[in-house]
DNA sequence: TGTTTTGGTTCCAAATAATGAAACCCAGTT
DNA sequence: AACTGGGTTTCATTATTTGGAACCAAAACA
């Protein structure tokens, strides 16, 4: 088994429950893991009682408490880009008319931290807090090509590569390559590898020259743009990446 | 001490590191904490193992990680209102052209779970994710008013009564007949209770005449409108306030 | 109405993980 | 070369967790 201990075991738990994605009996928590009763029984009672779950008394049934949305703000004040890079999406969106997104990475994948969204026509999977793969978006490339050698083939690892679209790339193989051309042009595109239809340029966020922090997008779909179209854009958004990357300095050395 | 295992201390821990909404050295958080050396070590390196905390191995600070924020979308979107209260709570901004507020309970503090700026001009200290006190804010008292009469008195003995500004209560004794009234109307208001200068109106979302689930608010400055200019809008808010309450019936009783 | 099933909760001895004082390490001083 | 001030690791002791089995309540069944 793994290194982890009670808490480990305790979040996993966690985990479970928000897979489900809605209100869950015990029981199907039960045959659903890999703990025996009692144990899992303790657990879901002592994550309720600490607010990270909340029990529905009436309909005996467990989902993700309140203390979360609390600290994932925390979290999301402290550890993320947004609150800094926050004026600079705003003013990109603006701009450019099209969806903005800003991501980082973590454990391989990327995880959108703020969004800005100028139409309702048609909607990107992204959303704030979202988790994405990162071998099939535009951010996600973005990133691998500049994180360094070591951490980019561990994070490659851990990339199912999904055929999500028949764009999408099915092995590290074909991934490679592209990242190279990602880190001469210091631009990633997403041809519609993760949505059919919806395609996206991205810049990476890069602060001392030295670290990749995240990357930010503009996505728009098929039907509204064309990938040339795009192209054209690139400068304005890497434009905007170098401002953010200015801003984070002070933020990575506080005081 | 309390009555938590070790997953109550390890989310103390967590705590500790949120309060400090900075990366924090282990030495801070060693003189902030009930834990050892050793034991404190320990704690920090599981949840950071775990990605609840992120490490920064260069400067040897820790802070909240990145999956609390994923964790948090999904709380967000199974627990909470926002989800089901979204287009009404658009439609309600688009409307009256000011700030609107979307709040729950939860151990006794109100807790944001959306809102809506339509102004740049003044901001209000909601934000998503946030925790405000109830007994000064207008979701606090519309959510507090028609809580069942043991679980209020419980709310109200969590409450600090903190003098935010001179309009603030500064007892339950002098917040009691407040609540009798709001019971009454249906609606309640801020003036000026929390912040100097800004007020709002508040109505409680009651989804089956039984259990308040949360509160929706207009929010503005005294600069923009006056107390009675607000009161002008409370069917209106009502209106939103039972359409969202029609709305959560289903998601109270899934499947 | 009596009986079985199902799903949740509690018990308790054995197994395991957490504990924390002290030792240790390693920069960066003095 | 000895000293500090973090941070990290050790290890015998102690406290928690573990999980099979018993228990209980309510619903489904006969």
């Amino acid at each position: 088994m793994e290194r982890n201990g009670t808490v480990g075991k305790a979040l996993e738990v966690l985990d479970q429950v928000a897979e489900h994605g809605r209100p869950v009996r015990f029981s199907e928590l039960l045959e659903g893991s890999r703990f025996p009763r009692a144990t899992l029984y303790r657990f879901l009672q002592s994550l309720a009682g600490q607010g990270m779950l909340s029990y529905d008394d009436e309909r005996q049934t467990y989902m993700l408490g309140l203390r979360l949305v609390r600290l994932a703000h925390a979290a999301w004040q402290q550890s993320s880009l947004a609150p800094i890079a926050r004026p600079h999406v705003d003013a990109l969106a603006d701009l450019v008319r099209e969806a903005v997104h800003l991501a980082q990475i973590d454990h391989g994948h990327v995880i959108f931290v703020d969004k800005r969204k100028t139409t309702n026509l048609f909607d990107t999977l992204a959303q704030t807090g979202l988790i994405a793969p990162s071998y099939c978006t535009g951010v996600g490339k973005a990133i691998l090509a500049f994180l360094p050698e070591e951490t980019r083939s561990e994070a490659l690892k851990m990339q199912a590569f999904v055929p999500y679209t028949p764009h999408t790339h099915r092995s590290p193989r074909s991934l490679w390559p592209e990242l190279d051309q990602i880190r001469d042009e210091g631009i990633a595109f997403d041809r519609e590898e993760h949505e059919q239809g919806i395609i996206s340029v991205a810049a990476p966020i890069i602060p001392d020259q030295r670290r990749v922090v995240g990357a930010i997008s503009i996505a728009t779909s098929t039907s509204r743009r064309s990938l040339d179209e795009l192209r054209t854009l690139s400068p304005t958004l890497r434009e905007t990446a170098s401002k953010i990357a200015a801003e984070v300095q002070p933020w990575q050395f506080p005081n």
